[in-house]
DNA sequence: GCTATCCAGTGACTTTAGTCACAACTAAAT
DNA sequence: ATTTAGTTGTGACTAAAGTCACTGGATAGC
């Protein structure tokens, strides 16, 4: 159980020690599947170091939906498992990460004797609501240019980093739109000054 | 407290009792306003018949996002009123309504002292994640033709009517979209022999 | 009646994104 | 070293949606 306590604060004691007595902690290599569409969850995931990406799929367009930042859970896994329905959403691994696996069988019980703990899930499912408005609101007022660079924006926030490498391709799906728009686009961003590009690299300008 | 007790089904005994022990009942008029944006709330809506809808507006745009229908709360106004935040979304009524006005300084108690209250919220939570999830999907993968036929179709049946009466304006709103559009696309599904308008109305066939 | 206002219809045009086809480069694999 | 697969860059084209400008109808208020 080697991470950073402060991590889980919004547990409180005495739930913080039940939680820890019956969860496992693993570490997911970057790429990993975790979360598959129409699965069935057994165990709650909670960030511990790194970032969780989850998205959704329509026909053959994909969308980012969110990422799950360090102390955050993914609600939707939550839901489908207090629910036993299976998940419609996908969840991968952007950033090697160290995950508190939470059984869920437990999770009804603990929700009864620390009512609080609802309001947890509550702020989660509120702030992936907001993110999927702004979201709805990107798609239906910005153009592509003004979308991939927020989007890039975003994601080196993020990754509390300083440049991006991703294919085009992958940022394409991310946006749910095709690689030559994206290499168009970015091409664009790099006259007007706002990014530049070497050796598969993105820099924000 | 005129109205079908089955719709509050889903609040057991003896909670009910409190609940409308302390609510209110009022009536709506087609078309009111009863939620804008940045406003906080002191009342959480149940709605006991009638419909109410709610919508976000972006920029100059707008885009509906789901209908409350009778023995639905609104999940957004709940929330704005437990972390008394602002709400983020517009209600309005869309068929004269009879609403139970539910005063929100009780609710951390009642939440308290009922744990299953909780269940219902999650599950409203979920539905309009789940809906906003397929508002995204259509926006990127639908053409209007589809968009609009599936929202006309979407619309008789929550009315349960056969017929809608509405601007071609207050569509194209709705579907975030402009007037001129809506025209040409209804003229299209006309053509194809999906709808029929006549003197305003626009029937599905 | 006359006028103001809202609504539907439509042609012409522009803009944006997506599609197609193809060339050139890189990097890993045998 | 040669093949293979994945990636980027581009030009030409298409399709969809939005914009503009204007028409004629309907309706409500005075």
């Amino acid at each position: 159980m080697d991470f950073d306590r402060s991590i889980l604060s919004f547990l409180k004691q005495p739930l913080l020690d039940k939680v820890l007595a019956e969860s496992s902690i693993k570490v997911f290599p970057k790429g990993a599947e975790i979360l598959r569409e129409e699965q069935y969850v057994k165990v709650l995931p909670i960030v511990l170091e790194g970032i969780v990406k989850v998205y959704s799929r329509f026909n053959d367009k994909e969308l980012l939906l969110y990422y799950i930042q360090p102390s955050q859970s993914c609600v939707m896994t939550f839901y489908a498992s207090l629910k036993n329905t299976p998940s419609k959403v996908y969840a991968s691994i952007e950033e090697e990460a160290k995950i508190l696996l939470v059984p869920v069988r437990l999770l009804p019980k603990w929700l009864k004797d620390f009512p609080d703990l609802n309001q947890l899930f509550y702020d989660q499912f509120n702030l992936r609501y907001s993110e999927l408005l702004d979201t709805i609101g990107h798609l239906l007022t910005d153009r592509m240019d003004k979308r991939l660079y927020e989007h890039l924006k975003n994601k080196v926030e993020i990754m509390n980093g300083e440049s991006i490498k991703m294919s085009h391709n992958q940022i394409a799906n991310e946006l749910g739109t095709v690689r030559e728009v994206v290499t168009r686009v970015l091409k664009k961003l790099e006259i007007e000054g706002k990014i530049r590009q070497d050796s598969g690299e993105i820099k924000l300008i």
